[in-house]
DNA sequence: GCCAACGTTGGC
DNA sequence: GCCAACGTTGGC
């Protein structure tokens, strides 16, 4: 199983959002970077990711599980874009902090920290590993 | 609100 | 195919 790391504005689409929508789940819209679409292109059933909230909190705050492989983007008019579907998995009982993770030595080299900008990203299961232990989950969700 | 980093666009 | 200009993202 790969692991993931999803980051979004919690002002437009926040954690919380997603538990709404329960084992349902949701599009994840909105992509328009090649880079970030060719990770959702690699993507599982049940693969697992962080949801990461970004400019508020900035920190990783809950598990999701990819529920949809990849196809189109209903948000998108040209039919290069596409996206998976994921839903929430479970809350991270601690949040980690970017702050927190910078501290970290083996996060240090976490795509997070190299390239913040990516939104859909590639996260080691060494790196998975020690954020859910961090972040107060037994075994790795 | 600023600015650095990055991706995309378009002229040549 | 190169590269300068521009727009966007996201941390600070």
């Amino acid at each position: 199983m790969a692991y993931w790391l999803f980051k979004s504005e919690p002002d437009v689409f926040s954690f919380e959002m997603l538990k709404v929508k329960g084992a349902a789940g949701e599009e994840w819209t909105g992509v328009r970077n090649y880079q970030a679409r060719n990770n959702m292109r690699a993507m599982k059933l049940g693969d697992r990711g962080f949801f990461y909230h970004s400019n508020i909190g900035k920190a990783v705050v809950g598990i999701v599980e990819v529920s949809k492989l990849i196809h189109p983007d209903s948000t998108a008019d040209n039919p290069a874009w596409e996206c998976v579907d994921v839903r929430a998995v479970a809350d991270l009982p601690r949040h980690i902090t970017l702050d927190e993770i910078k501290t970290v030595a083996e996060l240090k080299e976490m795509v997070l920290v190299k390239n913040s900008r990516l939104s859909v990203q590639p996260v080691s299961a060494a790196e998975w590993k020690a954020i859910c232990k961090l972040g107060g989950l037994k075994g790795s969700a």
